[in-house]
RNA sequence: GCCUCCGUGGCUUAGCGGUAUAGCGUUGCCUUGGUAAGGCAGAGGUCCCGAGUUCAAUUCUCGGCGGAGGCCCCA
């Protein structure tokens, strides 16, 4: 007999052997339907695999995560059948399912064209029409699974270097290796779309052939993938590039150059508002403020190592008689400023707070709007303590990090990675004693803090471990920000020191530390957490004022004067438009208050009010508003209701 | 850097081997209207740049620059 247990909880005896198709069509006609694969005792298997006496077995729908991997995986197979039909040289390379949808790896002479891919795309559904059973075939011996295979180089190599029992699929005129499970039948494949087509270098390495990358997304029912598209066209709606372009915050220019994005005056806002809340917050921690030039000569970056490390990512810059480098960070400098004092152990820590721009030479694909640049601004900060001071600092740090993107709305949206060595000590600087102590300070930090982290063995940089905050775009893409990094190199090259109380010289940690990572970094992720509605204190115009009629002008003028007297940015719509007309420019722009002026308000001193949000809040007399606005902007924390 | 796609007035875009649509914006005029687009008229383009093919290139080919997505990279 067979135990299964249903997802409602109720438990069920059958027959052994038979399959779990069979339980689902058992169970109920829409469960025959919808199962993809069975779990038996915790194991995945396809569900046409016959079932063992006493087992536990739960069926697998694409609601489920594993669901979804086998479906998106079968996916692949059905495309890569259709590629192999169409082009029947086409060398398969990896099929994996990935968070949303899947890919296929192919090797072929002449990449695919747009055409091509709607034939493969056409070939695919004339596949599924056909309803072929797929079968799985257990290879006993490598041997047999190379001989299944034998056309497919990269298959073989898979196959040499695997060690688990090898599996072949097989549906009709197609045969391909793989683990599986896999769907039964891929008529389950109900809708799909080649969404698009990338180069990709076999094992990742660039050393290798670029193969084709073709992705696609698939779903069991026709309504799932259209609603998946329109959250595509949602999501890009608040892409940063387009928000940033439409509000006016920032300018791209052909002139000078990709990667050098230039910030309007409105970008120039939030930009600063943001540098005056991170100062604000380190101000009272015992930061100080310094500036450093952005070029210096090429022996700093000699001496600390960046030079080899960026390579020809560095802009060099030939003076007279002096070759300088653009400044790729800002460390050497802030090292320099360290070992210029001489510091005692009651000085420590020594903390020193720049937002400064540094300038590295990316390759040109990897640009992107404000979050891949060439010109960055970190919001950058070095400390020099000891070691028993790391985990100190480093619990200030993650204080300033969770209040700053507290503050943002934005901490529930990142995860960190707590980066530590990996197996090989040897590739990394430092005592043994001093990396558990780091490490440790570091974890008991995130621990304390309640953070979302990860240990993540091997990500450690070779200097010391570190702390990265990662978050995600419109698109689910993720990018690093924040970040709080160990450094036990930078103090042995440069020499610093400080003196101890036993009066001899002992050398001091450097903590890097960024909370916004990088100003235009940042801003990209702002722009699009917010869809460009941002909080009173950030947005670049707080008020619009509009008139009933250009004789309200006057008035219009008078109530914006006092409201810039009191730091107000405000913003009077001059044009002799409708009221509605004006109203809805102000809604696109997303500006939070929009104020209406006419007889009444004239007459009362009144101003009526309207948010961005569609509430009309009425008439409010003009200084109670300007105490509502200065209260509100200068608060920073969220209204409820954004 | 590599792969695919793309580049048309400020923005979004149609189109085509014979120098070009439309909407938004902008300017002027009419309207002075009370909360998401009032009407009419006008201005504005070396169709990204360069070379080639052609009687003729914005359109085809090649190269460059720029953009989107992906790969590799990301201190």
């Amino acid at each position: 007999m067979i135990k299964i247990e249903l997802p409602d909880g109720s438990r069920k005896e059958l027959d052994s052997g038979i399959t779990g198709q069979q339980i689902a069509e058992d169970i109920g006609q829409r469960l025959a339907q919808e199962a993809l694969a069975v779990k038996v005792d915790g194991t995945l298997k396809d569900l046409t695999a016959p079932i063992t006496a006493n087992a536990k077995v739960e069926i697998i729908t694409f609601e489920q995560e594993e669901g979804k991997n086998i479906f998106w995986h079968s996916s692949a197979h059905l495309l890569a059948h259709a590629i192999k039909r169409i082009f029947p040289d086409a060398k398969l390379a990896v099929g994996p399912a990935i968070t949303e949808g899947f890919y296929y790896d192919i090797d072929v002479d002449t990449p695919f064209t747009t055409e091509d891919l709607e034939k493969i795309e056409a070939e695919m559904k004339k596949i599924v029409e056909e309803k072929i059973d797929v079968e799985r075939i257990e290879c006993k011996t490598k041997d047999e699974a190379r001989a299944l295979q034998k056309d497919e180089p990269y298959k073989l190599q898979i196959i040499d270097e695997s060690v688990e029992n090898i599996t072949v699929y097989k549906q009709g005129d197609f045969q391909d290796l793989c683990r599986g499970p896999h769907l039964p039948n891929t008529k389950k494949i109900k809708s799909f779309k080649i969404t698009k087509v990338a180069g990709a270098y076999w094992k990742g390495d660039e050393k290798n052939k670029q193969l084709q990358r073709v992705y696609g997304i698939s779903f069991p029912d026709k309504k799932m993938l259209k609603d998946y598209l329109f959250r595509i066209e949602e999501a890009k709606k608040r892409d940063h590039v387009k928000l940033g372009k439409e509000l006016g915050l920032f300018v791209m220019s052909e002139l000078v150059g990709s990667g050098l994005p230039l910030l309007a005056p409105k970008g120039m806002i939030i930009r600063n508002e943001i540098v005056r809340y991170l100062w604000d917050l380190h101000k009272s921690k015992g930061y100080e403020q310094i500036w450093t030039p952005h070029i210096a000569k090429d022996v700093l970056y000699k001496t600390s190592g960046h030079w080899d490390k960026f390579g020809d990512e560095l802009f060099k810059v030939k003076g007279k008689s002096e070759e300088f480098v653009m400044k790729p960070m800002n460390c050497p400098h802030h090292m320099q400023i360290y070992k210029n004092f001489n510091y005692s152990y009651k000085d420590l820590p020594i903390r020193y707070f720049e937002p400064a721009t540094v300038y590295r030479d990316e390759k040109s694909g990897e640009l992107h709007g404000l979050s891949r640049v060439r010109a960055l601004t970190q919001d950058d900060g070095h400390l020099f303590c000891r070691i028993d001071q790391i985990k100190q600092e480093v619990k200030t740090i993650v204080g300033i990090i969770r209040e700053f993107y507290e503050t943002i709305g934005m901490n529930d949206d990142y995860w960190v990675s707590l980066s530590v060595r990996g197996d090989d000590k040897s590739k990394y600087l430092g005592s043994d004693e001093v990396w558990e102590i780091a490490e440790q300070s570091l974890q008991e930090a995130a621990d304390e803090n309640q953070l979302n982290y990860k240990r993540i063995e091997g990500e450690a940089a070779f200097y010391g471990p570190k702390l990265d905050f990662m978050f995600k775009d419109a698109l689910g893409r993720e990018w690093q920000l924040a970040t709080i990094q160990c450094d036990f190199n930078l103090p042995e090259r440069f020499d610093l020191s400080y003196t101890s109380e036993n009066n001899e010289k002992e050398r001091p940690v450097v903590i890097h530390r960024a909370i916004s990572g990088s100003l235009e970094r940042f801003m990209s992720v702002l722009i699009e957490h917010f869809a460009g509605k941002f909080p009173l204190w950030l947005s670049p115009v707080q008020v619009k004022i509009l008139t009933v009629a250009d004789r309200f002008l006057q008035y219009a003028d008078e109530v914006a004067a006092q409201m810039r007297d009191m730091g107000i940015r405000v913003e009077v719509d001059r044009r002799s438009e409708s009221v509605s007309k004006k109203v809805r420019d102000a809604q696109m722009q997303k500006i939070n208050y929009i104020l209406v002026v006419g007889e009444k308000e004239v007459e009362d001193k009144t101003v009526t009010v309207r948010t961005r949000n569609n509430e009309v809040l009425g008439p409010q007399a003009v200084d109670e508003f300007i105490g509502h606005i200065i209260a509100e902007a200068t608060d920073r924390t969220l209204p409820k209701d954004e």
